[in-house]
DNA sequence: CGCTCCGTTGAAGAGAATCAATGAGCGTGG
DNA sequence: CCACGCTCATTGATTCTCTTCAACGGAGCG
């Protein structure tokens, strides 16, 4: 399914997926590979776009290519509340069951792999070896998101923009920001002053530095988990 | 596998199981059903009891019977962070893959069906109904997990109480609280007095009464779900 | 009766939200 | 090229909620 330089046609270049290897369909191969990448549809996806819609049929599942995507639910006061990221690899939305709980929305530009329900079920049906990864990464994730969920309980501002920082960064210095200062907020339950002001504080405490909005160079990444835990 | 009234031998009553309905082995029948059962073991957990210990090797899952479970994470200080529930029906733990992240502990006396991985895992390779009916349950679990963490992101301690107490209540009046406020507040990221004080406060406005330290009865469910939201 | 555990209540303080203003980056258009 | 408007981020002053620290009360139990 994955075309990076084409939106159409052609056979399917699953092989080359960068995302595959980690991704739930990396249990296929050979002519499996094809056939279900064949059922799917790529899909760029622009920063802001949105993927599902909360409370919409789930008609349709997907695997993230690349980019980063938002997992959001509206308040009363329409007010948003992220309840969760989708990173390259990651797998969107509910092959069963109810409708989807929440709205999928890109970040920043990404591609996706888009799945209907309708073909994406019976696939599993002839595939038990995807059903068992699919089980495997949908408890990977319940766990994830109950330690992001312990993460937010009785943390200080500080502590709580520290780990979000720490948790987007992988082994590099410098961590690129998929999200804005609001999105920070809405994800951590805080305002976007405060978050504003706590990335300021790291910053005057020299464990950080702000090279600009959307970057954040780790000067002491020890300092700074110490922080995020304590 | 459910045994209300002998801990030892004889053959599995899993048809009398009052959870089976809802439960994952709600799928299967006559001989898949006795095997099943063959495999668990049914066990009584007293109140305070834990089942499984965060950071252990993730060797067994189980079913609820009855009673309720607490799924916790402990931090650097001792403090606890209950970052779900576990009521009659559900599944817990991890069928595959890496360690499980918090530990499972019963809040009041309760009955479960434990089965080891070693077994579990066999038995799904054969019966691709129940393991399609773990997928289905694992990603409404994992929606429940989301729409518990948009509860609490964002939301005065007085909103958060009383979700909780919404979310405990069925059809009826009375709640039974299957925890202490400290729990209760472990759950929210709240303190203990905080919450003693919102229960009060609740109180004093004539939503709830407070019978006893284990139980409130709803008096006024629309203004207490009217103040939960907004 | 005295003990402990748990819950409630009170007073003080800290931390984050709120309200409000300023500043930086960026595309548009003059 | 620079002025303008727009969005997003930062900073400040104030308010308010929740926490913290502390004392008290009630239920269960030896």
């Amino acid at each position: 399914m994955y075309r990076p330089s084409e939106e159409t046609g052609g056979k399917s270049q699953c092989t080359a997926c960068p995302a595959r290897a980690k991704a739930i369909c990396g249990v296929l191969t050979g002519d499996d590979l094809a056939t279900f990448g064949a059922l799917g549809r790529h899909r760029r996806l622009a920063r802001g776009q949105t993927l599902m819609w909360e409370g919409d049929a789930a008609d349709s599942v997907a695997n993230v290519i690349s980019g980063v995507l938002k997992l959001a639910t509206a308040g009363v006061g329409g007010d948003e509340q992220i309840v969760g990221l989708a990173w390259p690899a990651d797998f969107v939305g509910s092959p069963f069951g109810a409708a989807c709980g929440c709205s999928v929305t890109a970040l920043v530009d990404s591609e996706v792999c888009l799945f209907p329900r309708a073909t994406f079920g019976p696939f599993l049906d002839d595939h038990p070896e995807m059903e068992r990864a699919l089980v495997t990464r949908a408890f990977a994730d319940l766990d994830k998101a109950r330690e992001f969920q312990a993460m937010l309980g009785r943390r200080s501002a500080g502590q709580k923009v520290a780990a979000l920082l720490l948790a987007m960064a992988d082994t590099g210095d410098v961590v690129f920001l998929p999200m804005s200062r609001q999105e920070m907020a809405d994800l951590l339950g805080l305002t976007i002053e405060t978050v504003s002001r706590q990335l300021g504080r790291l910053a005057g405490q020299g464990l950080i530095d702000l090279p600009d909005r959307r970057s954040v160079r780790l000067r002491r990444r020890d300092a700074l988990e110490a922080f995020a835990v304590a």
